[in-house]
DNA sequence: GTCACTTTGTGCCTGTCTTCACAAAGTCGT
DNA sequence: ACGACTTTGTGAAGACAGGCACAAAGTGAC
């Protein structure tokens, strides 16, 4: 389910708070969601919460991180070294919550050898060793958007299954292959459309 | 509607391409759609197909940019200077698609007046300013997740009414504004979860 | 002018996701 | 040990989105 990381960051912080037991409501709404919602979520891992009491903090945290399979860490591969590529790169957003970025890859060859943030740029080519011999599970598209496609297909040949996408397209995959695209732009237009509703709307009824 | 970012994009690569006029059968499936979903989502928009014809590509482009209210520009403000601050900065994405940003904003005064990108780094003091003299509609918040909140208010006492947030935090605002977050390490823990679902049914039956 | 063909626009149906509301279950004070 | 209270887990109802399938509408050949 796609709420599940929202609520084990909220368990997270309750859990840094020193906070030992939270009911379906407090959590709900530390993590945006209905209570209900909550409930019938965290019902479908199994039934860990004390009717009159609430759950535990630290036990639901662990269940919900297992069954997201974050008792196993996931390397990384980044594909792209362009603009959005050293970015991601440079970040320590992914460290910080346990996916380790082993690898930073290019097609060009003059890119590879460069350093970007402390780590050696790799061909594209590495990808199959890479998978077979670091457990590589999921890679990260920063390339144009021309260059996207091909980067997957390279990806899924090596063996990947899991892709974060942030080039502006439409990927096509084998159906075993789970593609998430990321769009800054589709955002952005997104949030240009509630403005123009809004103003439309002040203009009307101002 | 949140398809239509995907929809103008399509048609933009067909225009480009040279095409004039494009079956409702083609344009879903280069937005990863099906066509009687696109259908129904353009016949909200008004008609603009010619049965037995199609849609014109460019025609169907303009009405879709207008719904989306990107015949105006949208000036943006980017809050908080760190790493993925600053890797937003440089990323060329936005100007590409019509989003001008218009500043980069700090809370920290050691960090205001360095330059990013070939832009001098502005205080959030400046925010009331940059809403009433320059039209900013539009913020982005890439800090820390603790100071998120802040961020958002501050933005939200100067009269932005569409936010997007990088922060892993949920946000609270008034009614009147739009948030939308995207947070990498949620994509990539749902990734995470159907790698190990994969993982589990290669285990059962291999 | 008519007919065969193509493709849109849309009413209906189906499955899923959400909310409501309440019974079951457990706690705590006395 | 009992009873009042709190909070979970879940069945049933409701809302909503997506897909199917077909009638309406337009094109182009003859």
């Amino acid at each position: 389910m796609a709420r599940l990381p929202g609520y084990l960051r909220a368990l997270t912080a309750l859990a840094s708070d020193g906070t030992l037991s939270v009911s379906s409501e407090e959590l709900a709404s530390a993590a945006g969601v209905s209570s209900a919602m909550l409930r019938k979520d965290l019902s479908h891992l199994g039934s860990y919460g004390v009717r009159g009491v609430g759950y535990d903090v630290d036990r639901l945290a662990s269940e919900i991180a297992a069954a997201l399979g974050l008792t196993q860490d996931w390397p990384v591969a980044i594909v792209g070294m362009g603009n959005l590529g050293r970015a991601l790169a440079a970040y320590r957003g992914f460290a910080e919550r346990g996916f380790r970025v082993i690898a930073l890859l290019d097609r060009d060859e003059r890119v590879v050898g460069e350093v970007i943030a402390g780590t050696r740029v790799r061909s594209t080519a590495d990808l199959p060793d890479l998978v077979e011999r670091d457990g590589l599970a999921i890679g990260v598209i920063a390339t144009p958007p021309e260059g996207a496609q091909e980067a997957c297909d390279t990806l899924v040949d090596a063996g990947v299954r899991s892709v974060l996408n942030f080039a502006p397209v439409v990927l096509t995959v084998p159906d075993e292959v789970v593609v998430r695209t990321v769009d800054l732009s589709t955002e952005l237009q997104i949030l240009a459309f509630h403005g123009q509703r809004l103003a439309v709307a002040e203009a009307v009824a101002p």
